[in-house]
DNA sequence: CGGAATCCTTTTGGATACTG
DNA sequence: CAGTATCCAAAAGGATTCCG
């Protein structure tokens, strides 16, 4: 049995392809919106996230919905209706969201420990 | 009770505090690779890690280390000599990695038969 | 050995105006 | 309503040189 290879490199690492997905500045916002509002509409989604561009909202959306994560339903009528939801695949992050939700929580705390720390020390 | 507000910005979640930590071209390899070869010379983890280059390197140790999440110790000697390890609270972020590990393994099949299904469909 | 400094290219994100 | 299209600023990343 060989050993594993010490060389390492970002492209070869299943971290960094599960980080790259839910990178940008809106992505884990819109995907949390999305996941506990269920289907929205494109304005709803703007109304939602105060804030954001439509540019914005329309990149990060096309994003998602590259990589499978969310499903864009486009309906045939004027004025137009485009409806957003999660794909079964992508409630597969879940995990990594809920995760991530956990850590943030405490997070704030150690940041602010952290800065109570600073300003006494000063 | 009121209702919790719909108007969410990135300012404000949780899983984008966490994001934050993590993203970096690098910075899930190095955390990764501290965490099981535990602590670390500063050119060790260079050629652990071809390809990057002692900028980085230095740039996205210093990031994590800000964060709290790595320790760097510096040996008062000649030449000088720098050892960085996971601290405690940066080893909190395991569950976040495991999770996109895990997730990032199932990952690289989805798109491979994606991929698959792209070809026959041509 | 473990950086810092500089310069440059690429990628992200933002503001604004226009459109089927 | 749900987007494009442009232009611009900021941030991330890369290559190279120099230093205590």
């Amino acid at each position: 049995m060989k050993d594993v290879p010490v060389e390492i490199q970002p492209e070869m690492c299943k971290v960094t392809d599960a980080l790259g997905i839910l990178v940008g500045k809106w992505k884990p916002v819109i995907l949390l919106h999305l996941l506990n509002s269920g289907t929205q509409r494109f304005n709803e989604l703007k109304r939602s996230l105060p804030g954001i561009t439509q540019k914005m909202l329309t990149n990060q959306l096309r994003e998602l919905e590259e990589e499978d994560i969310i499903e864009r339903k486009v309906y045939a009528q004027v004025p137009p209706k485009v409806e957003y939801s999660v794909t079964e695949y992508g409630r597969s992050l879940e995990p990594i969201l809920h995760a991530m939700h956990e850590w943030g929580a405490k997070h704030t705390i150690h940041k602010q420990s952290k800065k109570h720390n600073q300003a006494e020390a000063k």
